[in-house]
DNA sequence: TCAAACTGGTTTGATACAAAACTAAGTTGA
DNA sequence: TCAACTTAGTTTTGTATCAAACCAGTTTGA
């Protein structure tokens, strides 16, 4: 229908594609963290799109692929890895070991810890998940073009320092 | 002991700060989605470090900031502009119009819809919030230096194409 | 060697969000 | 003009997330 309305050359002006009239962003229009959370989220739900209609929930992808190329892997590596809490990825293990994608055996040397490890079946979802994935980010490779390896440097490098 | 001796020159290998060992990611490690929410992550936690002991919840600020470039503007309008449901909306503007942070006033043309403003109150506070998101922000220009505009305009493109 | 400090993992509590169902009000077209 | 659609905002429900408190096992140092 429309979008980019755009006007007054100025400097604060974004279009909110919906209805005609644009929105004044401000300041707001300049700062990193903002767009930062709005591309998260349009690429977060753009992802799910693709996995959709799966018993796959998004969550699970970065998850299975860091165990799958850390067999053995521990839930506190795990969840450094993956950017998220402790005590966000304990559930998401009991779901996956209730759902028999992952395996895990005890750690002999460390008796509250323990090693993770991927089922076939488990490799088989990563599998498709990871096709999701690829699709998805075909479509950022579109969007982003040849500035990919900078923008992903920019974007380490942010959770490098703040992190 | 340990495990993840890993390393094994391969490919993509990482270093997770922590203890020594590094944890492969693979495929990850060149996913855009992968590092925009470990970024925005980042982010996130480090503005509300800013705003921490204040009683100003950091989601807040992109409320508080389109109202004031914005007066009169609409819930829904809102909401588009800030990037987040409608439903998501409806409590964030109750507890701004309970603390006296923002007014409304009916719209006399659509009964169903209501006009946003900040109180002087509600000016203050902003203040306040921009002063932190803009030491924030000063962070973030620190770290992406030159490129700025250039990582803005890739994530505004990210989000009008997936969006 | 053993008490204190630390670490891996789980539990609990709170917050932020979206999606779907819903209500009330506005718009449209035959 | 009025029934059918559409839109604005709210409510309800479900999920993801973190932080802090907690427990059990491990490390440290006096």
């Amino acid at each position: 229908m429309d979008k980019a309305e755009i006007s007054k050359g100025g400097s604060a002006r974004t279009r909110v594609k919906d209805d005609g009239r644009p929105v004044l962003l401000g300041e707001l229009e300049n700062y990193v963290g903002f767009h930062l959370r709005l591309a998260q989220s349009a690429s977060f739900k753009a992802f799910r799109r693709l996995t959709g209609e799966s018993d796959l929930r998004p969550g699970w992808f970065a998850v299975l692929a860091i165990i799958h190329n850390n067999p053995g892997i521990t839930p506190m590596a795990l969840s450094r890895a993956s950017g998220r809490d402790k005590s966000t990825i304990t559930p998401v293990l009991r779901e996956l070991l209730r759902e028999e994608l992952v395996r895990r055996s005890a750690n002999p040397a460390d008796k509250r810890s323990y090693a993770l490890f991927l089922t076939p079946h488990g490799e088989e979802k990563l599998a498709h998940l990871a096709a999701c994935a690829a699709e998805h980010d075909r479509e950022l490779d579109e969007i982003v073009g040849d500035k990919k390896q900078e923008l992903i440097r920019l974007l380490r490098r942010i959770v490098a320092v703040l992190d």
